[in-house]
DNA sequence: CATAAACCTGTCCAAATGGTCAAGAAATGA
DNA sequence: TCATTTCTTGACCATTTGGACAGGTTTATG
């Protein structure tokens, strides 16, 4: 048998990093202990070092986790589509994903409020040539008259905002809504809200088609 | 002299608040060492003891500072005021505020990332009924017809997260726009962008009356 | 079944860390 | 001037923390 999915190499390896997303996301890389990640993944403080030789090389491990499943959007066919239907598919992916895995983004922000030591190469070599890629779109749009010119690079950063602020300030948000926990019918809420204000914004609809109230 | 602006007491605790907000900024409560704080004041650790008694005082005590100068804006006279001018205000002096001081919003984001365990009194007592008056203020705008049909907490929201964005991911920004600082001008691309999709998303203004491209 | 490889973990340790304390230096005030 | 309060700091300590390691168990393999 070439590999077997129950393997404890394969098993206990994914409950590290998720326990280790979990404490590092909270705490950051100082602050976090490996005792409490240990803890967490049910395991031996021990057993969590027989994989990960050090606390940085886990750090890294689950950082480099949460990178993978970052900017899956915005498909790379996006040149053929028209903006409204691209940007408003990207806005919602973005919104479901700050709904449904806030700790990926809490990392990445932890990461990136530190000055970003252990993301400068992935910004440079990966996120600076997708935004530069994605910009060009953009004004490629612009350019044939599809939407009025706006300046793609804070277009995006703007969508990056508003959609992670959902992750990242999940406890803020909550506790000013008075809400216990998100739902899906506010993901539904703050989707149409961001899509339609953003793409209003760049006057690719009319403003207040279908707003609603939330509180 | 009853008070003399220049004793011990004063200048150091100063300093020393300023350094602990650098610390905890970039490294929250855990991570932050007293070591790191003392040395940034450039005074022995001990002294910093005879301020603060304990890390937890000082944390407070830096947060404190920073949630003074938060929500100056949206002057309480915003009732008598037009939607488009106050907004456009708002968001401007957010703006401003992001790129001055972002030192105090990482603060804030580390604090809330980590689910606001020293701040959630702040966000019952102060942040939350700040946010229901500003809302009413804009539903009585939306209310009188001053403009459209939109979620006001929502928008709170995307203002709020649009601007700390220029502050909390202030690394990211610089290293995808290939720069090494903020300057004057970027404030004011981002303030007029910033302004103008959200004002037009909302319906008060016409899109892209003012653009500019920004690389 | 035997050998080797992969995996597990209790125990230990050096370094780092938050915090104390006592002895003294400066400022203050009568 | 002298006493009292405020401030400063080197030295020290108890605890926590990341990590090493040796001896063990389980699993794969021939």
């Amino acid at each position: 048998m070439a590999k077997n999915a129950t393997k404890p190499r394969t098993k206990n390896y994914g409950k590290i990093i998720k326990a280790a997303q979990e404490e590092f996301a909270s705490k950051g890389l100082n602050g976090a202990r490996m005792q409490a990640i240990a803890d967490r993944a049910g395991l031996p403080k021990a057993n969590v070092h027989y994989y990960f030789k050090d606390k940085v090389t886990l750090y890294t491990a689950a950082l480099n986790s949460v990178m993978e499943t970052w900017n899956v959007f915005f498909g790379s066919s996006a040149e053929a589509q028209e903006p409204k239907k691209t940007l408003d598919q990207f806005i919602r992916n973005k919104v479901r994903l700050a709904f449904e895995d806030p700790l990926a983004s809490k990392l990445f922000a932890t990461e990136i409020i530190q000055g970003a030591p252990h993301l400068s190469e992935h910004l440079e070599k990966v996120m600076r040539p997708w935004v530069k890629e994605k910009a060009q779109i953009i004004q490629s749009w612009i350019d044939s008259g599809k939407m009025p010119q706006t300046d793609p690079v804070l277009l995006i950063f703007m969508i990056w905002a508003t959609t992670q602020h959902y992750a990242d300030f999940q406890a803020q948000v909550l506790r000013i809504m008075g809400r216990e926990d998100y739902d899906e019918e506010m993901v539904r809420q703050v989707s149409d809200f961001t899509s339609e204000i953003i793409l209003a914004g760049c006057g690719l609809i009319q403003p207040n088609l279908n707003s609603r109230k939330i509180s």
